[in-house]
DNA sequence: TGTACATCAGTGAACGCGCGTTCACTGATGTAC
DNA sequence: TGTACATCAGTGAACGCGCGTTCACTGATGTAC
C-alpha cells in the first residue's frame, strides 16, 4: 500500500504526521480551542502557511485525531474482552489490559478525557460517534455471553454502555494516576475490578422483569 | 450577613458575580483556557485592567466556579437521595432529581465537565477534590441503609464512587440531550434508571468474599 | 453634624507581541512524449 | 533515455488585529476626630 505513495506524497504524509503528532504533544498542557496554529507549525519545523496544504483549520486536525486515540483503546479492550470466558479472570485482565494501554499511549487518552467534553463541537460529535460505536461492538460481544440469554436488546445495550461508560472512565482514572492528580494506579485498579465485578454481579442477578420496572 | 456590608464593598461583590456569570456563559461555546480576559471585561462593561480587582488570572477565576458549579448539584443529589428508602422509587426519584437540576443550571454542568479533564492543572485539582467530597458523602449515606450492614470501609467507598460517577455522568448526558448532540432526555432517564437498577442489584448480592476475591 | 484625609474599584492610554490568513513565489518531483 | 511542461508542498513577507499587563489617574465612599 504504501509501496505504492510517490515520493512527494510519502513525503506529505510525513509532515502530516508530524502535525498530529504536534498537536497531540500540545495537548498535553492544554486544550484543543487554545492550541495555536502556529504553535503546532513551529513545533513541527515548517512555516504557518504550510498547515493549509494539511488541514482547513486546528478543529479539523483535531477531528483526524479521534479515530486513532480512540480506535487504539477499542481495539486494546476489544482484545481484553474476548480474551477470558471466566468471570473474574476476565474483569482482571480487562483492567490490567486498560492500564497497559495508558501506559503505552497516555497522549491518546488525554485527548479524548479533554476534548470529550471540550469546546470544540465537531471533535466532541466525533468521539461521541466513535463512542457510540465502541457500546454496539461490546453489547454485541456480551451478548454472545451463556448468561445474556433471554436479554432484551434495550437491556443488552444498556449493558454495553454501563460497561464502556466505566472502562472509559477507568482508563481516565489510570491517566490521572500517572500524573498524581488522582489516586495510584494500584488503587485505581482495585477500584475498577471491585465496580467490574459488582457490575457483573448485578447482570447475574437480572431479570426481564428489572428491565421491564424501569421502561416507564 | 450581607447587610453588614458597605456599600462599596456591595458593589464590588456585584462586579465580581458578574465576572463569574460572563465567565460561565462564554464557556457555552469554548473552554477556560482558551477565554480572554478581555473577553469577559467586555462581557461586564468594564475596563480590562479592572478585572485585576477581583481575580489574579482567568484560571484563578475558574477556581472560583468549581465550588458553586459543583455545589449546587451535590445539593440536589443530597436530596435526592435521602428523599426516598424504598429502592425502586429512590432511583427514578435520584434521576428526576437529575434531570430537573441540569434544566435549570446547565451552564454549571457543562462547566464541570468541560473543566473535569480540562486544560487548566488548579480547575481539575479543584474539581476532582470537590467530587471526592462528595463521593465521601454518598459513601456515608449508602452506609445507613440496612442492605450495607457487613460491608468494609473499602467496599462501601467502592460503591459510594460507583454511584457518583454514575451521577455525574448521568448529567453530563442530560446536558448533552439539551443541545441535541446525543440521545433525547427520555432515552437518557431510561437508560440510567436501568444502570442504577443494575448497580443496586449487585449491591443486594454482593458478599464480603466478593471484595476479599478482587483484592489482589 | 461637619471637615479633612484615606481608601480603593474602576479608568483609559500605552506597550510589545503573537496571532490567523493571503499571496506570489520556488524548486523538487512527476508525467507525457 | 532525454526533454519540455505540469504539479504542488512548502516559503517568507506582509496585513490588520486583539491580546495581557502596567501605570498614573479619578472620584465616590468610608473613617477619624
Amino acid at each position: 500500500m504504501s509501496a505504492t505513495l510517490s515520493q512527494r506524497d510519502q513525503q506529505k504524509a510525513r509532515t502530516r504526521r508530524a502535525l498530529l503528532d504536534a498537536g497531540l504533544a500540545l495537548l498535553e498542557e492544554q486544550s484543543l480551542s487554545s492550541i495555536g496554529l502556529r504553535e503546532i507549525t513551529r513545533a513541527v519545523g515548517i512555516s504557518p502557511a504550510a498547515f493549509y496544504r494539511h488541514f482547513r483549520d486546528v478543529a479539523d486536525l483535531g477531528v483526524a485525531l479521534v479515530e486513532e486515540s480512540l480506535g487504539s483503546l477499542h481495539e486494546a479492550i476489544r482484545a481484553g474482552l474476548s480474551a477470558h470466558s471466566e468471570d473474574g479472570a476476565r474483569i482482571d485482565h480487562l483492567v490490567d489490559v486498560i492500564a497497559a494501554h495508558v501506559r503505552r499511549h497516555p497522549e491518546h487518552i488525554r485527548f479524548v478525557a479533554r476534548e470529550r467534553h471540550g469546546g470544540v463541537a465537531a471533535v466532541r460529535t466525533a468521539i461521541g460517534a466513535e463512542l457510540d460505536r465502541f457500546a454496539e461492538e461490546v453489547t454485541r460481544l456480551l451478548a454472545e455471553d451463556e448468561i445474556s440469554r433471554g436479554w432484551s436488546a434495550e437491556d443488552l445495550r444498556m449493558l454495553g454502555e454501563t460497561y464502556v461508560d466505566h472502562m472509559v472512565m477507568t482508563a481516565f482514572a489510570f491517566l490521572d494516576a500517572a500524573l498524581g492528580e488522582g489516586p495510584p494506579a494500584a488503587t485505581v485498579a482495585r477500584t475498577a475490578r471491585r465496580q467490574l465485578r459488582l457490575i457483573s454481579l448485578g447482570r447475574r442477578y437480572w431479570t426481564a422483569s428489572d428491565g421491564a420496572a424501569t421502561t416507564g
